[in-house]
Parts: structure tokens; C-alpha cells; sequence
DNA sequence: AACAAAAAAGACCTTTATCTCTTTTTATGT
DNA sequence: ACATAAAAAGAGATAAAGGTCTTTTTTGTT
């Protein structure tokens, strides 16, 4: 569904929403370490990111990566895009050209209602929210695979 | 979600449900043109799937592929773990290293009833049933890419 | 001014997915 | 028997994903 790259990014983007601020910068190493993940990699996306105003940066020392309040406006919808490009769910599930409900593949009405889903929680809320709501459930812990309740 | 190869795989299954019979064979390059797919990368995977015990065929003049009884009570499910391989559908949407309700990322609550969904319909229902469904709902036309009723 | 710490940029490397081509085997019809 | 039509098998080719490493630039601290 997602690349690991996607997957990285909304991890960091979502780390970042709950771990920095204007006044509290975290560099890429940390990062890494935290969600556990290629730092390499991880800084080639976040790069990314930040070109594209999904994420803000300082250099030098005491700088780093951080999520201002522009940044927070944005989706993880705006993420996805901006990592892996296509428009993965709007795609059809057996990979045909269209995907919509006047030419439904045999699997496209067990898959239509999730697309929905995933629309409306990915694009119309924003990183703030989302974070928000995964800091009320507590779900944000388990952003490190280690991380248990 | 779907790699490429296991998408080609279960069109050509459904095609072959309902194009095949053990007296009806049909060759290889006939699916491939039908289905709008690769046909050598096609060839290697009804191969796999054959001897896999997922598709049957016979060589020689007026040899091809077809599905059998026992073929057709395998599931879709059978089809993407013989070509994917992995667990794809029980893996977690971030890539965490579980996917369960005790240990929830951010997105489980979206995506937990679309696995569930995604399970029954794929794993416990045979391939001549999701066939026979499709048939029903006309589904089964848009197999191909251009195919628009 | 010198140093250090961080991101930015760019050049790579590795692995996996996707796809092709050629040769071999097997079955059928004449 | 022979020709032919098909799958089976195997060896590669290409492209994309995933990931690393080194150098450069920027910024803050001493
Ligand atoms: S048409 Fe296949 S998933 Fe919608
Ligand atoms: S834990 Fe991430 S999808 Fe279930």
C-alpha cells in the first residue's frame, strides 16, 4: 500500500507533531533512533519534507527538524503525496485503469468504502488533529515498534 | 497493497473461473491479450501458480490453462500468498512491527475493519464462489482495462 | 576568527520487482 | 514417424525501491 518511505515519513511527521516546537528542535540521528529507522534514509525524506514545506529546519548547532504551525495545517494526505507521488487510493485494487463506481472491478465494492475512509482521515484533517487524536487515545506510543503500553 | 504480479495473477484466475473449463483451455497469450498484460511476465506466473496447484494445464496442440474442481475451491487468498509470498494484510499501515487492537498505531482503527473485510471475503470464499458474485453483480467484465459495458 | 554541530546536496550502492528471451519438454493430430 | 503447438524451465535485462556515504553549506558558540 504505502512505501516504507510514506510509512517513515508520517511516522517522523506524526513524531514531530508530538515531540517539537519552535523552541525545541530535534536532529535527524534522534529521530532515527527513536522510531528506529534507516538515519540515511530518514534524513533524504525529511530533506524532502522540508522542501516542500511539510517540515521546518535549522542548521548548525542546536538546530534540527520541527513542525511549525504552518506545518501543522497541513495532512498526512499532503505527506503521502509529497513522498510517493501517485494517488495510491484512488488506484484500483486489481490495478485496472479506472477506478470508480460505474465500472467496478470484482473486488472494488469491498475496497470503495475504505478508500472513503482513508480520504477523509488522511486529507480533510489536519497533522495537528490527527496528532491531537492519537495523543487522546494514546496511540501515539507505539509510533516505535518497541514502545509498549 | 498488491504487488503487480499478484494482481495479474488474480485477474487471470477469475478469467480463467470464467472462461475454462477441463474440455475449454486456454493458452497463454490468448489470456495475456484478454487481460492486457505482459505475456511473458503472465507465462511465469501461471507457471507458479500451476505448481502451486492453483491453476491447471496441459501442453501440446490445443493444451492451455484452465481451472479444475479442486482448482477453483482454492481462495484469492492462496493466490497472493503462492505469489506474493508474504503476509501483506496482516501487516500494520506504518509499518510497525505488529498490527493488533491491544497495541494500536495511529492508523489501526481506520484500517482494522477493512483487514477483517479484507479476510473473510478473500480467504474464506472460494474462487468459484467469487466468480460465480461477480458474475451475479457484472462484475467480472471489467477484468479488462478498456472492457466498459 | 575558529570551531563544532547541524541540515543540504549529490553521488553512489544494493536489493527487489518487473519483465523478456531462448531453449527444452510434452502432448496432439496427421 | 513427424510436424506442430503448447507449457516448462532457465537465464538475463531493466527499472524502481530502499538505503548509504561523502562533501558542502549554514549557523550558533567560544
Ligand atoms: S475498480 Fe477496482 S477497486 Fe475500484
Ligand atoms: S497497528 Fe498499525 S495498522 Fe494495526
Amino acid at each position: 500500500m504505502l512505501s516504507n518511505a510514506s510509512k517513515y515519513a508520517i511516522r517522523s511527521i506524526l513524531y514531530l507533531a508530538t515531540h517539537t516546537s519552535e523552541t525545541k528542535k530535534i536532529n535527524v540521528k534522534v529521530i532515527a533512533e527513536e522510531l528506529e529507522t534507516p538515519p540515511s534514509f530518514l534524513a533524504k525524506l525529511l530533506q524532502q519534507l522540508t522542501n516542500n514545506g511539510l517540515v521546518s529546519s535549522t542548521k548548525g548547532p542546536n538546530g534540527g527538524f520541527y513542525l511549525d504551525e504552518k506545518n501543522r495545517k497541513k495532512s498526512l494526505w499532503d505527506v503521502i503525496t509529497c513522498i510517493d507521488g501517485t494517488d495510491k487510493f484512488n488506484q484500483c485494487f486489481l490495478g485496472l485503469s479506472e477506478c470508480n463506481d460505474r465500472n467496478p472491478c470484482p473486488a472494488h465494492a469491498m475496497v470503495a468504502p475504505f478508500k472513503e475512509k482513508i480520504l477523509t482521515n488522511f486529507r480533510d484533517k489536519t497533522i495537528a488533529e490527527f496528532a491531537a487524536e492519537s495523543l487522546e487515545k494514546g496511540t501515539y506510543l507505539t509510533l516505535k515498534q518497541t514502545e509498549i503500553l
